[in-house]
This record gives C-alpha cells, structure tokens and sequence, in this order.
DNA sequence: AAAATGAACGAATTAATATGAATTTTTTAA
DNA sequence: TTAAAAAATTCATATTAATTCGTTCATTTT
C-alpha cells in the first residue's frame, strides 16, 4: 500500500459511508429482524443482538428494544416453557384496546328474545361468534356464559340476573357504540 | 364484646379459613387473571398485582409470571407507547394433552356454575368440545345434554336432576381437586 | 451560513420480569 | 391418621428489557 492523501471531502464521505451502508438504516433493519423473527426461534433481544450482528447489523439493546417496539412485536411464553418474540399478524387484527368492537351498532345484531332465563341473539351470519364474545367481556356480571353458532347466541344470565339487566346492558353497549 | 375462650378446633378453622377462601386458588386466581386481562389494559405485572389484591387475591410477582408464562399470555406493544398483556386468541385450540382426566387435573376446566337448572361450564379456550364430549359420555345418567362452544359448555341436566347430583358427578373426576 | 429542529442512536441506568433455591402447603399412599 | 412426595409459593437474585440523557448528523428555517 502507497501513502495517499486524502482530501476532506473523501473523509467525510468515508466517515458518512457507514451511515448509507444497507445495513446501518433503520428501515432496512427493521425488514432483517421481520425477516429473521418469521423465520427463526428467537428467546430474548440479546439472542436476535447476536443474529442480527450475523448479518452486519450491528446496534445495541437499546435500539432493538426500540425497534421491536416499533414492530408490535409481542413476546409470548410458549408451551415447552421457553419465550417466543412473533410479529404481529399480518392481516392486522391489533390486540384490542379498552374498547370493543362495533359489531353491535353496525346492525349486526338483529334481535334478542327471551325464553324463560334463557336469552336468544340473533345475528347477521357469521357474527355469532364475535358478538358473543363482545358480549362475554361486556357483561361478565350479567352473565354467565353465551354459546354461539353461526348466527345464533344463547346467553344464559347469571342466577338472579332479570331480563331487564340483560337488556340494559345491552343498550348501554348500544348507546356508547352510537355515539 | 365479651372475652370467649376459643378451643382449638376453631382456631386452626380460623387459620384454614383463608385457604379455602375462593381468592386463595391456583385455579381460580388464574380465572381472575384472565378476567382481568380481558376486560382491563394491563401494563406491567406490578400493576396485575394491584388488580389481583384488590380482588384479594394476594400473591407476589414471582407466581405472577409464572402464572402468565402458564397462561401463556404475551406483552405487546400498542401504538399508543405503551405495552399491553394480552390473553392468547380464543381461535387458537391449544393442543390437547392426555384424556379426561388429565384436561381436568391440568385446569383445562375453569369453572362450573349454576344458573337455574343450567350448568355452565368454563373451559381454556378450544377445550370445550373435547370436554363436552366427555361430559356427555361419562354422566349419561344426570346429563341430557351438552352444548359446547369455544370456551364454555352449556350442561343441560336430566329432569330431577340436581345440582348436588352434578357436582358429585364432576366431583369423581374433580375428586383431587375439591378436597 | 448559522441557528433551530428533529430523528436515530449508544451508554448507562432503571425498571420489569424470570428463575434458582428454600420453604410451605397440599396430595398421595401406606 | 402420618410420613413421604409433589406442587405451589416466596424470597432473593439474576436476567432481560425499557427508558433517560447526551451526542451526532441531516434537514429546515431564519
């Protein structure tokens, strides 16, 4: 090797080189650890540090922490005891927050009647299943249980729970829903 | 008040009490935990802790990740910044290890109670066919039928049929667990 | 340009969570 | 019953993950 000189736009330009690099971007990032979380087991950050590093991506727990967040990707035990960092589903139902679905305001309840203690809902086809289980988390006090079908819910209140309360509490679901 | 003697036999139930107090259950504390999960956005464990021991149901954060590592619930992250323990999907039968008995002994049942002349029982998601099936095949006598959804199985018992009846009938599978 | 702004990041720190080991409680079996 | 075995739980700690803070650099604004 022959002593060069270098000019000072050469050095910044080398010293930026890093920074353009595929590797060093974050989007790109971002892409090799969807990559490597679809394809690979990994337990911990510190394992998919050491996966990523494999792959010239070099940065530190503080930014894969970040990174994950940034991804949705959630950590989950798994049956054989270890832990398991998935991404989030690809058709996008996002866990739900605080809310409910609105199911009940699109109409997708057609009616609710009673037999004895026992209450009927019928549904638009197919929704069952969701709007029982609206219906389950709403109105745990109410109820003891729904079973659905494909457009058909019995709800079976809890002992000493009216016809009246059902009822309310499903028009308090209706009424935040219209609003 | 007066002074009272109090003999031992009522000391040592006073000291047993709590442990037969509904609160103090592995199996029922896991029902809560998921009950509070489904219907509140929980952060951190501490702040499962606070929630449990206001249902008084005191337990440290050690069995608290256990219990969500059994549970196999995950910690996502919103899109708000912050995080979120969810239950796994209810669409996601786990898969089922052993017979009757050993769903039984392994909390796969939750609960059972009464509405009415209606039993309901409460199932780990994707158990309750399987369960149901037993049901049906090993108390002929008490049951008429059963209806299972995803996580709930609707008992319908014979006419003068009781609830005693039932329990006992559950109770020889339960067996370990009630005593 | 210089100054202001804002994204991205790493180092260090703090916070949160998991786990080994000891202990208590429950179950089983004799 | 009572002792032994198993399961559940806690305590203490290790491990893992999130965040704070300060820096750098690119982009806008003045």
């Amino acid at each position: 090797m022959q002593p060069v000189d270098i000019c000072k736009k050469c050095i910044t330009f080398a010293e930026n080189l890093n920074k353009y690099a595929f590797m060093k971007n974050k989007r790109n990032r971002l892409i090799i650890i969807s990559e490597i979380l679809r394809s690979t087991l990994v337990g911990s950050q510190e394992e998919l540090l050491k996966l990523l590093s494999e792959k010239q991506c070099e940065v530190t727990q503080a930014t894969l922490s970040r990174d994950l967040k940034l991804l949705k990707v959630s950590k989950t035990p798994l049956s054989n005891g270890a832990y398991k960092y998935i991404l989030p589903p690809v058709n996008k139902p996002q866990p739900i927050e605080g809310t409910y679905s609105n199911l009940l305001s699109h109409g997708a309840v057609l009616s609710l009647e009673f037999s004895g203690q026992l209450g009927v809902v019928k549904t638009k086809p197919g929704y069952a299943s969701a709007i029982a289980w609206d219906i389950d988390n709403k109105a745990n006090e109410q109820v003891l249980g729904t079973i659905a079908g494909d457009d058909t819910i019995l709800v079976i209140p809890r002992e000493g729970v009216s016809r009246e309360d059902i009822l309310v509490m499903l028009n308090i679901t209706f009424a935040d829903k219209t609003k």
